[in-house]
RNA sequence: GCCGAUGUAGCUCAGCUGGCUAGAGCAGCUGAUUUGUAAUCAGCAGGUCGUGGGUUCGAGUCCCUCCAUCGGCUCCA
């Protein structure tokens, strides 16, 4: 019997039944079959060595596609597998797949420990397999034989894996020795792994559930080169000098203390210029969006957050309230702005031709997170949350919400964010008790969501079980400078607190209605925004936004005057600058001021006095040669208004 | 909170298997130098080696507690 396999290019080849990928790749070209490492048949990964018997779709693989690395690493994980059985024998193996970069593994290692120092002897044990070039083999086996396989094992992980595949569909992949409960998606053999290292250990529960064992989780990567190990790991030692908290520290922007407490950031002078800069930004915007800013304090009664549903919610695994010396007082650190601004709208009755109402308030709230997850200032427990809640009426929803979302687009193009991702959290269908409302209100919102990011056509993910406990949301992702995703701009939609607080307007009909409340953040909070932009900029700031635009640096101290005379003339300009006037040589100043990553060095010396000029060097050594300070100032201009465009 | 690792001067780091008064570079201070596009020279000062306990004749070094940090897990209003 002849089959018909379409390739991606849209040409059709008739092979005869059954055939293996890679025979088709074979026939294809030589070098392709040589390269192919996984294949997708009929949306389905297949290996290379699985016979096709029927017509359809086929995509081959190599290295450089995505699913190509995946089946290579995920393979790769198999290696480790079995390193891991014959260095530690008895352990019980759980799963281990791919991941963006590289795979793990999950193994119970029973009273056993694996450190960083056993990597060398694992890795080694690993390439010794790859170098034994077995093929990876899947083969099917019967739900009885794998039972009885486990049980002996005594692996109750497998078991329950197991529990949940038909009978008919539990494939084992099979190399050299060693064998694993496994679904398929394998490069052809072991010898194509060149290059292997251990990047770290952890501990991970059983599922994901805090609940279960924690098992120790081995991550890895590998490679085909070795050379591209060297490249990968170079790269992550670029990645690793952009990290915020290497950056904060050497230009003096933020430091923490044991004394005042982890995960409690205390902002130095060049940190608040900074983030002062980024709230006045932000506060222009709104003003022109039509937000009205509102102040509120840092706490609040406790029945104001049993009103809210906070207290239910999170009390027991938050901050502890304040005692005052009345027995019967309490007070909480607030960890949000909503309950503040619901009685803020409660100020007095609104008619339905008021609304929206936007209130903005640049609100530092305290969060008492787990200490294993703080991590500079991306997660921290008092931060500055740049929130404003929107109340409307629900026929504005969906106008006042693009709104937002042109906000944040605009937020994030001024400072250079062109890489995010939007997602949609929804509510977890299967935990309705996680979340207060009701179902007709959670439908609505949820479809206000999704409208939105349609219509504005942004290319956003769904998640289902993401959503905050009173409302959907949609939230843009950004990555560190490891790839870690970050949110950071967060919409919400809430028709819960609105009821909870009895929220109200007079509409036209001279009824009392309901308005929605929409959070929403651009930054999300101004603690993660200033951290995720300096991993993105390594400190490069954009022009409009660095604290010290300028560094002013003189030949020798005879020209201190000079210099001052320049520092007042930029500040006409509105351009920030300092003066250098040390007595050291000129390629130190200028060491310094590349040091400190300011974008423009002024250099005045004899020729400049006597031409009034400045001679302008840019961060990063082009010599920019000699100015007029106001072409200077043009040129400033010139260069913000790349990056700062009007709202 | 859990698993693993780390903690030496303001910063970056050295200090081997426990052995005289714990070192270096940068930053700081003092002085000399008056400089033309990424580090001028000299001198000085700076540390109860994260904390508390233990083992030992002797601990920065070994063991335990706690604290903090880093990489994950879980969590993230």
């Amino acid at each position: 019997m002849n089959i018909k396999v379409t390739l991606p290019d849209g040409s059709v080849r008739t092979y005869k039944s059954p055939i293996t990928v890679y025979d088709i790749a074979k026939d294809i070209s030589e070098s392709l079959a040589r390269n192919t490492i996984s294949a997708k048949f009929n949306d389905k990964i297949v290996e290379t060595s699985t016979n096709l018997s029927n017509n359809g779709k086929l995509i081959l693989y190599t290295w450089n596609d995505e699913n190509g690395k995946k089946a290579f690493w995920h393979s790769s994980s198999h290696i480790m597998a079995q390193a891991l059985e014959d260095l530690y024998p008895g352990i019980k193996l759980t799963i281990g797949p791919a991941i963006e970069k590289g795979f793990y593994y999950d193994v119970d290692l029973e009273n056993r420990v694996i450190s960083e120092k056993d990597f060398p002897k694992i890795e080694a044990k690993m390439i010794e397999i790859a170098k034994g070039k077995h093929n990876f083999e899947l083969k099917n086996t019967k739900k009885a034989d794998a039972i009885n396989r486990y049980k002996n094992e005594n692996n109750t992980y497998k078991l329950e894996l197991i529990k949940d595949i038909k009978d008919g569909e539990i494939t084992f992949c099979h190399h050299s020795d060693f064998s694993d409960l496994c679904k398929g998606g394998h490069i052809p053999n072991t010898g194509i792994v060149k290059a292997v290292k251990l990047l770290s250990v952890a501990g991970a529960y059983w599922r994901g559930d805090e609940k279960n064992k924690q098992l120790t989780r081995i991550y890895g990567i590998s490679f085909p080169k070795q050379k591209d190990l060297v490249e990968y790991l170079s790269l992550l030692d670029e990645a690793k000098k952009r990290d915020h908290r290497k950056i904060g520290k050497n230009l003096e922007l933020f430091t923490f203390s044991k004394k005042v407490g982890q995960g409690l950031p205390l902002w130095l002078p060049n940190g608040y210029t900074l983030r002062s800069r980024l709230e006045n930004f932000l506060k222009d915007v709104q003003i022109k969006a039509g937000y009205e800013m509102v102040a509120t304090p840092h706490i609040g009664q406790k029945e104001l957050y049993i009103a809210s549903g906070h207290q239910e919610k999170y009390g027991d695994d938050s901050f502890r309230s304040i005692k005052t010396p009345k027995e019967s007082e309490e007070f909480v650190l607030k960890p949000m702005n909503c309950p503040h601004h619901c009685e803020i709208f409660k100020f007095k009755s609104y008619s339905y031709r008021e609304l929206p109402k936007r209130f903005a308030e640049f609100g530092t709230v305290y969060r008492y997170e787990q200490s294993g997850e703080l991590h500079g200032l991306t997660r921290v427990r008092g931060f500055t949350q740049d929130d404003a809640h929107i109340f409307c009426t629900s026929e504005q929803l969906d106008q006042e919400f693009k709104n937002v979302i042109d906000l944040v687009l605009y937020v994030f193009r001024s400072l250079g964010f062109e890489k995010f991702t939007t997602q949609v959290s929804l509510r977890d269908p299967e935990k309705p008790e996680k979340y207060i409302g009701s179902e007709e209100n959670w439908i609505i919102s949820e479809k206000a969501i999704l409208n939105a990011v349609s219509d504005k056509r942004l290319d956003y993910s769904v998640v289902e079980g993401e959503a905050a406990f009173y409302g959907p949301k949609l939230d843009f992702m950004v990555k560190d400078a490891l790839g870690r995703n970050w949110q950071l701009g967060t919409i919400q939609v809430d028709y819960n607190l609105p009821e909870r607080f009895n929220l109200t307007y007079k509409g036209s009909d001279n009824e009392l209605h309901r308005p929605v409340m929409i959070h929403r953040a651009p930054f999300g909070s101004l603690e993660r925004f200033v951290a995720i932009l300096l991993e993105h900029t390594a400190g490069n700031l954009p022009l409009w936004l660095v604290p010290q635009q300028v560094a002013i640096l003189t030949i020798s101290e005879k020209y201190e005057k000079y210099a001052q005379k320049v520092l007042n003339l930029l500040e006409n300009y509105e351009i920030r600058a300092l003066i250098d006037n040390r007595s050291e040589t000129m390629g130190k100043k200028i060491r310094d001021a590349e040091i400190k990553k300011l974008p423009y060095m002024i250099i005045v010396g004899e020729k400049e006095k006597e031409s009034s000029t400045i001679s302008v060097r840019k961060h990063g050594g082009e010599d920019l040669g000699n100015f007029k300070i106001e072409k200077f100032a043009d040129h400033v201009d010139f260069e913000i208004s790349k990056t700062l465009r009007k709202f």
